[in-house]
DNA sequence: ATCTATTCCTGGCTGC
DNA sequence: TGCAGCCAGGAATAGA
């Protein structure tokens, strides 16, 4: 998302805005609108699935939740909650039907921000075997706390789980070293594909310019119940932790 | 520190 | 065709 609508915001100044959705931006809307008013994007970064968008006084941290899209150009829908005219005639709307994103305006450094854990594409394999391997936890709550690793959702934990023929029960400071350091290195691929596919469009995403991505095609457990492991042939299995969905090979992901 | 259940919202799907 | 019930890429919160 970021790296397809950054070019629609990147150094515009914001001539107008409007937010609608009291669950999206709580509090005073008005006052909202005010603060981004006639400032100027300096940057559009992410770490995990925070994105910032800078500007040249404060900053804009929007959180996309379940179904929530920044869409270029596009017009308004009973589901946009957030208005962005740029100068130039540049136009930004957040559309979000389920409403569990945000979009937040912060002087200095957005607290959620600040409790995040280091972003996943980003943290070296050191750091993630030792803080890993610190923990009594099992894996999958771990790796979907943000605090602990930001950026990873409930799909890539279970591909990335699975890549690494790791139990989503297992507990963290169980794992061996070398399979911590595999499991890094999973992470980091199996993202940096999905985003060179345009990411998982399971059933809303799509990116700033509104197409969808096609690393749900490759996906090889999550949304796969009862089809076969593309390793062995074992039908995957779908099973609850930590109150979401979980997929897995009962057969690859032997439980240790 | 860790775990569980619950809550916010809407739409789509399943089964009766 | 209609409707109730359940499910969904998230995350905060309360209580154990």
């Amino acid at each position: 998302m970021v790296r397809t609508i950054a070019p629609y915001l990147m150094g515009r100044t914001i001539v107008r805005a409007e937010f609608g959705s009291p669950w999206v931006t709580p509090g005073d809307r008005e006052l909202l609108a005010r603060q981004v008013m006639s400032r100027r994007v300096t940057g559009v970064r992410r770490h995990g699935k925070f994105i910032l968008v800078d500007l040249d006084q404060g900053s804009l941290t929007i959180h996309l939740g379940m179904t929530g899209k920044l869409l270029a150009g596009a017009a308004r829908t009973p589901y946009t909650h957030g208005f962005f005219e740029l100068d130039g005639d540049a136009v930004v709307v957040y559309d979000d039907v389920r409403q569990f994103g945000s979009i937040e305006y912060s002087a200095g450094v957005n607290p959620r921000v600040a409790a995040l854990g280091p972003d996943a594409l980003t943290v070296t394999a050191e750091e993630f075997v030792s803080k890993l391997r610190s923990r009594t936890t099992r894996l999958k709550p771990l790796l979907l706390n943000q605090a602990f690793v930001a950026g990873l959702g409930n799909i890539y934990v279970d591909e990335v789980l699975f890549r690494a023929k790791l139990h989503p029960l297992q507990i963290a400071s169980r794992v061996r070293m070398e399979r911590a350091r595999e499991l890094h290195g999973l992470m980091q691929r199996v993202l940096q594909e999905s985003i060179a596919a345009g990411g998982s469009s399971i059933s809303d995403y799509v990116d700033g310019e509104g197409r969808k991505g096609a690393f749900q095609e490759r996906h090889r457990v999550y949304g796969r119940e009862g089809k076969p492991c593309p390793d062995c042939t074992a039908a995957i299995v779908r099973t609850v932790v930590a109150q979401r969905g979980t997929h897995l090979c009962p057969a690859c992901q032997r439980r240790r």
